[in-house]
RNA sequence: GGGGACGUAGCUCAAUUGGGAGAGCGCCUGGUUUGCAACCAGGAGGUUGAGGGUUCGAUCCCCUUCGUCUCCA
């Protein structure tokens, strides 16, 4: 049976027993609580909990699911994935125990015809319930049923002494045994009947549900007579290419074969990830699945492989996923470029790492070592990410050993370090929204789409986080408060779209509505109370900003039109990754490998005016999300959506899912406005834009400003470039012709004004005129009035050049009331002991101030200029000292 | 969420305990040459990511912030 075959024989048994069979979720769900989606289940999370729609208690899916956490033993292994398939089915206070047992034998047995002898069953310590059902009902013998404990047949795990509180309960697991591998979990039936409020305490619930998971790869394994997942219809081809691109034949028990085994793996979660686009990055999910590839390029550069490879897989992986996953073969090209880049910046680290491990070798072998410490390998591999399988390798082939117990000692302290304070989170947890939803049943009523205004009801406001049954004007700086209607015009802000602003009237008081959110399939309306007292079951008349909402549909709509241009001007692959759309202002990011360029933005720009200047008729209608997939609207990757959805269409040359407010005709966006192409991050661009009024405001502001620049200029607008062009040139030259005067100045006579003399002095004057014998050297010592440092500077070099030996030199300066020095000692003095630094560090000191440098040149400062003679004669005579001493 | 590192010319990176901002490649000009990363001479190019502090003086030390990389959860 092919895998395709029994994921589909799965849903289909399912929906005979009156399972609804529901998409798979997204892999990176809207949940805070998982960076991943782990499990069947999770989806279901709140109708688990009660808040789902009552009429919907059974379902059946075929879940996406992505799991790094025993990671390392995926490929060694012949089940562990970090992609992979979870069929399951669901009940939410509707099917049970008995229903669930015998419904999973029957699957097994009857269906996939598996002989009941392969299989045995576990179910918890005292869970007679289950026990009896598989051995009275189903007739399965008792040497065949296993009675464990909480870490194996509870779930979670431990529960009952160890927590987490909330909703629990006992499993039951069925095992197959077939000739290759000798004992397969491969179905999971959790019984959630408890909700655990202490240690082993365990209470009722009124709602029982069921949770069960069927792992495909294990499962299509055991109906195939494979050892392996890895060995399935799904799996065989990607290995296969795997090897064929490494150049090596693959044969399961070589070392080899795991590593096969490892990209094989690696490349179906991040094909199936960055077709959500979620791309490779430094946090988050980006880092798990940057992880992910360079644990398979590794493993490749181990094999000899130093260009990247793993790109190529993508094709194969979208292949033999093509029939429950045929949006993937769109997305091979983007998904392969994505890979590439990383690969290509993954190796050329690698080749980075090299030097710095040099640089570790160097100075294990200088500290007389041959090992190379425990903390160096780790600091190696967490800061800079040289994995330790590099380090040691390389290490080998230097003859030298790597301290690998000091690295393990390392790192568990780093985990220890790193684990901060965050708790794991419960699983399910209920806030003030839960609780208003069991008790409305139904979520706010969207009216937005055709009305600003409407008469409603408030149905719930919430303060500091807590259900409250009034409110009044809060302290200045209170956090905001949240009002529910049971009907609303404001739209929450989502897909994008930011949310309303506008006032909640009612009798005796006004809210101001400052944001707009949704959450739990309320529409929250955050402000504050500005009159009066708002309470609970108030009649009010809610009235959205409606020239801001205006504008809002004028930004919405333009995003539409520039995602139509940018495919017509950059090709299909540009699709959208992301949006903001504010009032008149819109933010697009979209996939493409290289900038944008200044010619085909303009050409953008041009095709989205015209677009407008069409003024195209905008409708929109709603339908399955079957139906609108078939008409060719544009959807976004990783993104959920409901079984109904609405539909946008502008013209002939839009149509895209959308929930948003839009106009009525692309002709009232008015004019359109790029004001900005950035790249987000590697592959992904954001054009940034103006509509409406705005846009018309940024070019009156530019228009004026450069009018401005103009008359500054005294030119024409049209000259402003020459002109600025010209003068920029005669400022340059200015510029330097001013230093070069302000360095001849300091050397000729126009300061004669200074009523020190010697500030008038050039280089050779200055050596003649000024300049002592001191054994065998030149020494001078003097005062330049007001000389900048640089300035000093560089008369130390004019007589340096003029005495290349044989000379020492300090002189000082005062500028804005703190005073300057500067020292500089030919090679031939240094080498009898004299040091400027040094000098300086004597003298500094009494002008109030410190200084030093190197041996030949130093600079130093201070506060207090009255001293400087003082300072002078210091110099002169600890010069001496050093010279003749 | 936490730990570590980095940010200097268009690119790759230097700069001793805080003391003159540099090299190679690329670019421009001139010359030489026309067999493969051509050569020679000259030149342009910097708010040392941003902001604040300490100091006579900060690329360097401290704080804040932004960005990039990396490890752990």
């Amino acid at each position: 049976m092919t895998t395709d075959d029994l994921r589909e024989a799965y849903l289909s048994f399912f929906e005979s027993k009156d399972c609804l069979r529901r998409p798979s979720d997204v892999l990176v769900p809207n949940d805070p609580t998982v960076l991943f989606t782990p499990a069947g289940m999770n989806q279901f999370k709140r109708e688990f909990l009660g808040l789902g729609d009552p009429d919907f208690t059974r379902a059946t899916t075929c879940q996406k699911c992505l799991r790094t956490g025993d990671i390392e033993n995926v490929g060694r292994t012949a089940f562990h994935e970090t992609f992979f398939e979870m069929l399951g089915n669901f009940s939410f206070g509707d099917y049970f125990k008995r229903e669930a047992i015998h419904w999973a034998w029957e699957f097994l047995t009857e269906v996939l015809e598996i002989p009941s002898e392969r299989l045995t069953v576990t179910v918890y310590l005292d869970d007679d319930e289950a026990f009896d059902i598989w051995h009275h009902d189903i007739k399965l013998p008792k040497d065949r049923i296993s009675r464990l404990g909480e870490d194996d047949n509870f779930w979670p795990a431990g529960a009952p002494t160890h927590g987490p509180n909330g909703v629990c309960g006992p499993c039951s697991e069925i095992f197959y045994h077939g000739n290759g591998p000798k004992e397969v979990e491969i179905w999971n039936l959790v019984f959630t009947q408890f909700n655990r409020v202490g240690p082993n305490e365990l209470e009722p619930l009124p709602k029982k549900n069921i949770d069960t998971g069927m792992g495909l790869e294990r499962a299509a394994a055991c109906l195939q007579g494979v050892p392996t997942v890895f060995a399935t219809d799904i799996f065989k081809p990607i290995v296969a290419a795997a090897a064929d691109l490494l150049g090596v034949r693959y044969e399961a028990e070589q070392p080899d074969g795991v590593r096969l085994r490892r990209m094989a793996d690696h490349a179906r979660a991040l094909t199936f990830c960055i077709h959500e686009n979620v791309r490779p990055s430094a946090e988050k999910q980006g880092y798990v699945i940057r992880r992910l590839l360079r644990r398979a390029v590794l493993d490749a550069y181990r094999m000899g492989r130093r260009d990247p490879f793993l790109f190529e897989l993508v094709p194969i992986v979208a292949d033999v996923m093509r029939n429950p996953y045929p949006e993937v073969l769109d997305s091979v090209t983007r998904i392969r470029t994505v890979i590439k880049e990383e690969e290509e910046q993954f190796l050329r680290n690698l080749d980075n790492g090299l030097k710095l491990l040099d640089d570790a070798f160097r100075k294990t072998r200088a500290a007389g070592s041959d090992t190379v410490s425990g903390l160096d390998a780790f600091t190696l591999h967490a800061t800079y990410g040289i994995p330790i399988e590099v380090t040691e390798s390389l290490a080998t082939d230097q003859n030298l050993n790597v301290d690998r117990a000091g690295f393990d000692r390392e790192r568990k302290q780093h985990g220890e370090r790193s684990r901060g304070s965050t708790e794991a989170a419960a699983v399910f947890s209920l806030g003030p929204l839960d609780t208003l939803k069991k008790e409305q049943r139904r979520g706010s009523e969207f009216l937005g789409y055709a009305t600003t205004e409407a008469r409603a009801q408030v149905i719930g406001i919430l303060e500091h986080g807590r259900l409250a049954d009034t409110a009044g004007t809060g302290l200045e700086g209170a956090p905001p408060i949240i009002v529910i209607l049971d009907r609303t015009p404001f739209y929450g802000e989502s897909g994008g779209q930011v949310g309303d602003t506008g006032v909640i009237r009612g009798d005796g008081f006004v809210f101001q509505v400052q944001d707009t959110k949704k959450d739990h399939d309320f529409t929250l309306h955050l402000g504050r109370v500005s009159e009066g007292t708002v309470a609970v079951n108030s009649q009010v008349i809610a009235a959205v900003d409606v020239a801001r909402r205006q504008a809002i549909r004028r930004a919405h709509s333009a995003t539409h039109v520039l995602h139509h241009a940018l495919h017509t001007h950059l090709g299909k692959h540009a699709q959208q990754a992301g949006s903001k759309v504010e009032p008149d202002r819109l933010r697009f990011d979209f996939s493409n490998p290289e900038a944008v360029g200044r010619e085909r933005l303009r050409a953008i720009e041009r095709t989205v005016n015209e677009r407008i200047l069409e003024a195209e008729a905008i409708r929109w209608s709603t339908m399955p999300i079957e139906e609108a997939k078939k008409l060719g609207a544009m959807a976004l990757f990783g993104e959920k959506y409901p079984e109904v959805v609405r539909v946008v269409e502008m013209g002939e040359f839009s149509r895209e899912l959308c929930g948003g407010t839009h106009l009525d005709n692309t002709g009232q966006i008015g004019l359109f406005k790029v004001v900005g192409e950035e790249s987000v991050s590697a592959g992904t661009r954001r054009i940034s834009a103006l509509t409406g009024a705005a846009a018309l405001d940024l070019v009156g502001v530019e228009e004026d400003q450069l009018a401005d620049a103009a008359a500054v200029l005294k030119t024409s607008t049209r000259e402003v470039g020459t002109r600025l062009r010209a003068l920029l040139e005669e400022v340059k030259t200015l510029k330097k012709q001013a230093s070069q005067l302000k360095a001849s100045a300091a050397s000729t006579a126009h300061a004669a004004s200074f009523a020190d003399a010697t500030f008038a002095l050039g280089p050779k004057a200055l050596l003649e005129q000024k300049s002592v014998e001191i054994a065998g050297a030149k020494v001078v010592v003097e005062s330049r009035g007001d000389a900048a440092p640089d300035a000093l500077r560089q008369t130390i070099d004019e007589l340096r050049r003029v005495q290349p030996e044989g000379l020492a030199v300090l002189l000082v300066s005062v500028v804005e009331g703190k005073v300057n020095l500067a020292a500089g000692v030919t090679p031939d003095l240094v080498a009898r002991g004299l040091h400027a630094g040094n000098w300086l560090k004597h003298v500094a000191p009494l002008v109030g101030g410190g200084g030093g440098g190197r041996p030949d040149m130093a600079q130093a400062g201070g506060k207090d200029p009255s001293k400087i003679q003082e300072a002078i004669a210091a110099a002169r005579d600890s010069v001496r000292v050093r010279l003749e001493g």
